[in-house]
DNA sequence: TTGCTTGCAAATTTTTTGCAAAAAC
DNA sequence: GTTTTTGCAAAAAATTTGCAAGCAA
């Protein structure tokens, strides 16, 4: 019998990671299909979306959904939280330590078998919370609520 | 000038909202839709739709979205936490100590004002969890992983 | 050569919108 | 009677899928 298919490297497929590498901002699918586009013109966004799934499968990205319908991709792998800018849309990657930011023994003790959790804090970062600010900033983002 | 423009009670809002009523299981809009039709056969989705934004709005009902991209709606609107599990799919209320369960204080004192924040736990429920429960259980909600 | 991956277009899925008719107040 | 809300159908927006052709191993 067949075992593992074979996953075969692409340039699609790696230009799809590099597009994500090192940015902070948790771009949608439609920006990143623009990224990709400037080193691979003929790249289709469906590509975009099966490389993006294959990524997530393989553990090199993740998918965020942070009150939106849309999906955001994080090349943080490891588990963190995110803060959500209601001012400026932005959203952040909160690295706290988890152990002490959040204590599930009570779940535990009630009978739940806890895997993970995802924290999201909503409110204004640095940026929109300094004195003096009233106005939005533009977001760093490509979508704002 | 006009000032606040009137809202009017109608059936079909007053349908969808009782078609929540003392449902935990976090439906999708098209369950709702299906609920009310029993009552209202020739509602439209649309209005569901609209309903359900209207009473989100008037804070009678809660939007969430728990790393899906289609919207559940929860008719507890006091600030709680939810928890999904992995092998049944349902979706559970947590009414933790939201003081003791999340210290955020660490986040304030770096220059972030902070509103609110939702903690979605992850893992198995208590009845998945069970000693010799292997099997995935029939799922209370409409959509499965 | 084998069979995974791509590009394209069409399909799906969820939610929203335009508009005339119906219902509230 | 006036203005909001509804029902229907069509539009949007995001993501997925079918399939022949292309490319990696």
């Amino acid at each position: 019998m067949r075992r593992t298919s074979h996953k075969r490297a692409t340039r699609q497929l790696e230009a799809v990671f590099q597009a994500l590498q090192g940015d902070p901002t948790h771009p949608f699918a439609d920006e990143i299909y623009r990224r990709v586009r400037k080193k691979l013109p003929r790249i289709s966004l469906a590509t975009v979306y099966r490389n993006l799934q294959r990524l997530v499968e393989d553990g090199k990205i993740r998918t965020v959904l942070l009150g939106e319908r849309v999906a955001r991709y994080d090349p943080e792998t490891n588990d963190h939280d995110h803060f959500i800018c209601e001012s400026c849309g932005r959203v952040i990657d909160l690295f706290l330590d988890r152990d002490r930011q959040v204590d599930l023994t009570p779940l535990v003790s009630d009978g739940y078998l806890v895997s993970t959790h995802n924290l999201t804090v909503y409110g204004f970062c640095q940026v929109c919370a300094a004195p003096g600010k009233t106005a939005e900033l533009p977001c760093l983002t490509t979508r704002m609520p």
